[in-house]
DNA sequence: TGTACATCAGTGAACGCGCGTTCACTGATGTAC
DNA sequence: TGTACATCAGTGAACGCGCGTTCACTGATGTAC
């Protein structure tokens, strides 16, 4: 059953997206090797032919992941690199909804404490990345904390706010939007929205 | 092996402790209900003559977490009810590090979008009490957003804050440490600290 | 270009194990008399 | 207060099932000649 050079490669990256889907959507614990083999194509044998374990692969899954959504919003924030543009493209109703194709540093985010090292490792580097691009978005009028400060600042909020507008969905969807449009108005303002509209 | 009502009650009790802690711990699909029970030194069948079933015991157990952490900060806020004390107890490096001790809505934020209705639920009415305590602390200043809007945004964004500085940590302390003073400085603006200590 | 064969990507049976849940049973409690 | 017995909190064996991981094997690939 050797296969091209090429197909293997491929069969190694569905692999990495399928299982980054899959973790997502029902999280780390929650779905098994053998689904995420057979989700690409392929045998829970192949999983171990080219990932040592599950954690690595779901190290590699995290921060392929997270490269895909930062460069996402990179490219929606490209013409108007202002903080409404990111807020428009991260706190809304179809990416709220959307868990399985998001971002995983929010469909992962309270598992990653209880996961190994290279698991940690990947999300502080997609965290660390996502930063940099939200601090090429904000405004720099900062009177009481750095750029740098609010870029994280607002990163970890906006990852929260979708966390807990996500955790109360099912139970009350108008809260989930109350929610939602608070986070939104609010770190709006924190990345210099209203002020910059008001010149 | 009937015991008296007294001790019954204890037991129950026992069981949704044990479970919160264990379930903040380790995640509610990490931990098996026999786990559990022994923790609360029982067997699983005592978990099931006292709850229909894992998520059951999972949605009150958050229920029951997030009341006690929702009453602990309002004692810590009582003396001096400023956004600075809210921070203080919430964003500091104790309460990340113990994830067992602390607030399950960090503990298990991600995971409850997977959850079914009850415990989303118990999700739910436990963030809105501890919105209602954040508000009561916020200085009555905005001129951009509402109390209600600002009080909201503020626990969203303190539970991201927590559940990324925690996430982060294995890989690297350093970078959680920044995380969480981000989070504590920018936050204490959005909550009026500052323009409060310029009066 | 054609052939022989070493390589190795992927298969699938098997491993020991723990999961959530059910249920027949036990025996101390607490009530009825 | 003392006795008989119904109640029911908690036990533990058993259920079917899926988990992560290992490993002997297969057979198409791609290289050496």
């Amino acid at each position: 059953m050797k296969v091209t050079k090429r197909r293997a490669a491929e069969n190694r990256s569905r692999l990495v997206r399928a299982a980054g889907k899959l973790f997502r959507q029902h999280g780390i614990d929650g779905i098994g090797v053998a689904d995420i083999g057979k989700a690409a194509g392929l045998t829970h044998g192949a999983v171990y032919a080219r990932f040592p374990s599950k954690q690595a692969l779901a190290a590699e899954a995290l921060s392929e992941g997270t490269k895909r959504t930062t460069e996402l919003m990179k490219s929606a924030c490209a013409a108007q690199p202002t903080i409404g543009a990111y807020l428009d493209f991260s706190l809304n109703k179809i990416h709220r909804d959307d868990i399985a194709g998001g971002c995983p540093l929010t469909a992962s985010g309270s598992e990653t404490a209880r996961q190994r090292k290279p698991v940690s490792r990947a999300f502080a580097e997609g965290f660390e990345n996502y930063v940099a691009a939200v601090q090429e978005v904000l405004a720099d009028n900062a009177d009481y904390a750095t750029t740098r400060e609010r870029a994280i600042a607002i990163a970890a909020a906006e990852i929260g706010t979708l966390i807990v507008s996500r955790a109360v969905m099912k139970a009350d969807l108008a809260y989930s939007n109350e929610i939602l449009a608070a986070g939104r108005r609010v770190l709006g303002e924190v990345g210099g929205e209203y002020r910059q509209t008001a010149h």
